[in-house]
RNA sequence: GCGGGUGUGGCGGAAUUGGCAGACGCGCUAGACUUAGGAUCUAGUGUCAACGACGUGGGGGUUCAAGUCCCUUCACCCGCACCA
């Protein structure tokens, strides 16, 4: 058979679509399984090849689940909201919905072309007016139980983008969209209370099976740690100074404080202070630093010393100083901290630089060279001298601490609250209303969805306030508690709204009672497979596990964690190694792919590259040799012949079966394909195959390449569609050969093969490999030390 | 600094967990068929001073047997990072 893999593919997408075979069903006595793949963000570039990688491992998975005989939803739509976009439509003038428009239909017929067996009635766009509505339900909801709020506090701010980021969207202490850096800055904004769920976040994590590097990750970035506030009162005044530490148990070492350089403490006692004109310096010079700059900076302690300031150590009674410096950050913990510098690195720096006392509470280090971390016997420490545990000591001063009212156990979190807010027009509406004499109200439900007004300027003001203020239509309305005039919201919800809840959307995707409906909810979740990419874990993960959850408590959704499994995809490097990138000029289309080559070629190289999770550079000339493959797969079509089984290649079909099922199931894709290509070798080796053979053949192929099996299946007279035919079961008893090759050492180096019956006695084996011809002389005359024989394995016969 | 990971031919990568290292593919070499070959087929292809020896970043160890286990060391990648 000529393999014309434009005609075929063609020709299948068209019949799959006729008859909607991929279609989930909502009703169903079928086992169910609903694969997720992170949907993406319709760019104006078009599809990658990073797409096709994403998608293709679920695409196999949720393939083989509907030959299992699954009700299999496998869904895809478009994260549309977003900068890019709207930054397209400011370039261009163009609207962001007809920008929006054109590039989703763009990636909805690159997708079809690859031959993704997406179910397409579903596709959902966060940006249409029906779905989005619900996520205002949400955000509606958020703020209803307290978890959505209004503040004004320091915040991540893009200079360039000119939009408040959250600490999700400014890891590294870089704008997440373009790279600048971050500056802060003090700006009046929406939060949402995430860290009121850490602790929900952190448990959930438990029995789900997520990649152990994920769970790290998140983890990580929770970032819980336990331990106590202490309070500090300050010379001369009622004020107290609260700290957070994890060592409560070295508090009868600590010989200083210090606070961040903007604790509100310096205001407060600002006329106590004499040496206010240093410490506003100080704070100049932290304040021109942005976040990155101030935490790479490790190599030199900086700080100035508070005149006229000091606390008392509330537990020896002793006068200290208290300083200003930038290694305490006002965004952990307190901003203040206890120095402890004989036992923490960072305070024996800081005290050494600036000659303050150093006072050993733990013995076991030398505190004259470095401070000491370790465990230890407790010393100068009052009543906890003697105590050589750790967590004996923090529990006797906690005891104390709360017994005198001096501080109380507590914990603290790296997370911090979701900053939720961005100045710009391409995002949902945030439905709530300013009015002077009710404050913040929310729109009431029936007047969901708050549209986006249509605006000829997209750009935000200079001040960085939303293109949403400038439309008077939009900004006036009534207050719906009081009826007087008042102000809508004018900035938009992030780009993570939309995609923290579409895993539900798919399920129905035009409900409009409600989010989907419940009893759809109860059969399709908790999604059982979800496949995305690494920068996600510490986004979108964490988002939407958090609005699940939270959806959870309050009886919107069956279930408290919306993923039972999550997997990742490695990236597709260039052909060079590195990265592909626009300006590196190495990027590859997946279009000129299927073009060429064909989409069943583009698919089956992606997941035959390499391991699925690693990242592996692209190849010009080994794509072909997956076009080679399949092209060998065509001419097997021709040459099968006749029914039943060919003995010599039984064992190696039963062998690939198994292979391919439990490969798939473990995503190893790269080893599933090259286990077929070695049937492919041993069939062309021995010359014959069935017509029968064949069939099992393209079965397992098919998730692969289906295009060309489905042209194979219909050729050899196979029944309907072969996507839908059942899967191969393979015979354990056939997957062994009746003799197995054995290896012969001498001394554990080889030196012959034999063969022998499978499972015969180790004896036979030993007495088998004496007599092999080449074995012979290098045993005769030598003395038999040792002789060691593994069934089906190996022999190795030990001489001196 | 802390946490996680990786290191195997010219290249991408295999190796049922201690049992024939280099599956499968690319590339390369030779030959065949061709007006032609960037098509196809056949054979070969870890290295070397080649009937042998050496080979999984380096060094050491355990074992009849080590890519796999232990100790040590180097290199690179990813995540977090003055987190109190």
């Amino acid at each position: 058979m000529k393999y014309d893999f434009s005609g075929i593919e063609k020709k299948w997408q068209q019949k799959w679509e006729e008859a909607q075979i991929f279609a989930a069903k909502d009703n169903s006595d079928k086992p169910k399984f609903y694969g997720l793949v992170e949907f993406p963000y319709p760019s104006g570039a078009g599809m990658h090849v990073g797409h096709i990688k994403a998608y293709s491992g679920l695409e196999v998975v949720s393939r083989k689940r509907r030959m299992q005989g699954y009700n299999v939803l496998f869904p895809i739509g478009f994260d549309a909201y977003g900068l890019p976009t709207e930054n397209t439509a400011i370039k261009t003038g163009v609207h962001p919905r007809i920008v929006t428009d054109r590039n989703i239909e763009k990636f909805t017929s690159q997708l079809k072309r690859v031959g993704f067996s997406f179910d397409w009635n579903r596709v959902i766009d966060t940006t249409e007016e029906r779905y989005y509505k619900w996520t205002q339900y949400i955000f509606l909801k958020l703020f209803e139980n307290g978890l959505a709020f209004r503040d004004n506090a320091l915040v991540n701010y893009c200079p360039s983008c000119k939009v408040v980021l959250s600490n999700e969207d400014s890891q590294g202490g870089k704008c997440d969209i373009c790279h600048s850096d971050i500056i802060q800055k003090s700006k009046d904004v929406w939060y949402l209370r995430i860290t009121k769920y850490a602790d929900k976040l952190l448990e959930g994590l438990e029995g789900l099976d997520y990649l152990p590097n994920v769970t790290q990750q998140q983890v990580n970035w929770i970032g819980k740690s336990s331990g106590a506030f202490v309070n500090f009162s300050i010379s001369g005044t009622d004020e107290t100074l609260r700290i957070y530490t994890t060592r409560p148990d070295t508090l009868f070492g600590v010989t200083f404080m210090v606070i961040a350089p903007e604790h509100p403490m310096i205001d407060k006692l600002a006329d106590r202070i004499s040496n206010m004109d240093a410490i506003k310096d100080y704070r100049g010079e932290c304040a021109k630093k942005t976040e990155f700059e101030r935490t790479q900076l490790v190599k030199e302690k900086t700080g100035v010393r508070i005149d006229g300031m000091t606390a008392i150590n509330p537990i020896t009674g002793k006068e200290i100083p208290i300083f200003i410096a930038d290694y305490v950050m006002m965004g952990y913990g307190t901003g203040a901290i206890m120095a402890v510098p004989a036992h923490d690195e960072r305070d024996y720096d800081f005290a050494k630089k600036f000659g303050l006392d150093i006072v050993e509470v733990i013995k076991g280090g030398d505190i004259s060279t470095a401070a000491y971390s370790g465990d230890g016997e407790m010393v100068n420490s009052g009543f906890l001298n003697g105590y050589t545990n750790k967590k004996d000591s923090i529990k006797r001063m906690l005891e104390y601490l709360e017994e005198k009212e001096i501080g109380e156990e507590g914990v603290q979190y790296k997370m911090k609250d979701w900053a939720f807010n961005r100045q710009r027009y391409w995002g949902e509406p945030i439905p709530i209303v300013h009015c002077a004499k009710c404050g913040m109200v929310p729109v009431p439900y029936e007047e969901l969805p708050i549209k986006l007004p249509p605006v000829k300027e997209f750009e935000p003001g200079k001040e960085g306030e939303s293109p949403l203020a400038k439309i008077e239509e939009f900004v006036n309305c009534k207050c719906p508690k009081c009826g007087a005039d008042a102000r809508r919201e004018t900035d938009t919800m992030p780009q993570w709204a939309g995609s923290s809840w579409y895993f539900l959307r798919y399920i129905d995707p035009k409900c409009d009672t409600g989010i989907a409906d419940m009893d759809k909810m109860k059969y399709w979740m908790p999604v059982d497979w979800y496949n995305g990419g690494m920068e996600h874990v510490t986004r979108h993960m964490i988002y939407s596990r958090f609005w699940h959850r939270f959806l959870y408590d309050i009886g919107e959704v069956p279930c408290a964690e919306p993923y039972a499994k999550r997997t990742a995809q490695g990236l597709i490097l260039g052909p060079d190694g590195v990265k592909m990138s626009k300006s590196r000029g190495n990027v590859i289309d997946p279009n000129d792919v299927v073009d060429e080559l064909g989409a069943d070629t583009l698919r089956t190289y992606i997941l035959f590259m390499g391991e699925y999770g690693s990242a592996a550079p692209w190849s010009e000339t080994s794509v072909k040799g997956c076009k080679r493959f399949l092209e060998k797969i065509a001419d097997l079509a021709e040459m099968a012949k006749g029914s039943g089984v060919t003995p010599e290649i039984e064992v190696a079909f039963h062998k690939t079966i198994k292979k391919v099922s439990s490969d798939i199931e473990d995503m190893k894709f790269n080893t599933a394909i090259a286990a077929m290509m070695e049937l492919v070798n041993e069939i062309n080796a021995c010359g014959k195959l069935t017509v029968d053979e064949l069939k099992v053949l393209v079965r397992i192929l098919c998730p692969f390449a289906p295009h060309i099996c489905e042209e194979i299946w219909e050729k050899a007279g196979g029944e309907g569609f072969c996507s839908l035919a059942p899967w191969p079961e393979y015979d354990e008893s056939k997957t062994v050969d009746a003799n197995v090759e054995i290896a012969v050492q001498i001394n554990g180096k080889l030196r012959s093969t034999i063969y022998l019956p499978r499972d015969c006695a180790k004896e036979d084996a030993i007495a088998a490999a004496k007599a092999d011809e080449k074995i012979k002389p290098l045993i005769s005359g030598k003395t038999i030390v040792k002789e060691i024989a593994v069934p089906n394995k190996i022999v190795n016969i030990v001489v001196k």
